[in-house]
DNA sequence: TGTAGATACATTGACAGATAAGGTATCTCG
DNA sequence: CGAGATACCTTATCTGTCAATGTATCTACA
């Protein structure tokens, strides 16, 4: 198993994101050891992709933040979706769907 | 239909042109041209980009390349795959499959 | 007591692939 | 002769990701 190219991922980063916060709010390390649950340990998020991720969708309106109130443990910073954020997440999954079947066509399967 | 973003081809462009390749020889235009047709112009490559990726492949052993003898229209650049080529291709294919597979899961269908 | 490991967030500099914008040159058609 | 298609190429710039590094807290164990 030799892992997923980063550039593989990219350009799907925040829809993950977002799908996981569409379910609940949540904080970067839980969501994701959520993906690393997920893909059986095959994929995990960089800490600074994650965060700069978190600063990106939270510039751009389709999450919020807050501390939680731990009384113990390490800090946390929790994300909500907002409206805003539950319709790009549906955008960007029928994007998903669309580039996912161009690429099918294009990249043909293999048997040369 | 909004096209598609740049970032989820990335990391398959190499991928493409190869699977074109592995059919025949063939040059940055015609390819391009074909890339379009397939996604019904919904996609094809920026020059650059297509230009960028042929000396990317023919600097790790790819592909190599031979100006056509056109007798009229413009000169054009013809690429053939090598054997690292076609093997890198259908590693390739395998990894999309792998990294598609893994988004399916981690992007969720989007109704939520 | 202390120290190793897990939890948790954050910043920095560097890099690779993609892009827009510009350029060169040839042929075809009206 | 000029417009449009064919065809290739270079440069500067942008974006997202990464490795490296840093901070701080809690738990387990010896």
């Amino acid at each position: 198993m030799a892992g997923i190219a980063p550039d593989m991922i990219r350009g799907n980063t925040d829809t993950i994101l977002l799908r996981f916060l569409c379910e609940k709010d949540s904080y970067g390390y839980e969501i994701n050891k959520r993906i690393l649950e997920l893909t059986g340990e095959q994929y995990g998020l960089n800490e600074a992709t994650l965060y700069t991720a978190f600063k990106r969708l939270e510039k751009n309106g389709y999450i919020t933040s807050y501390w939680g109130d731990e009384n113990s443990g390490a800090r946390r910073r929790y994300y909500t979706v907002t409206e805003a954020g539950r319709t790009a997440y549906r955008e960007n999954c029928l994007e998903w769907k669309n580039a996912r079947d161009m690429l099918e066509r294009l990249i043909g399967n293999g048997t040369d």
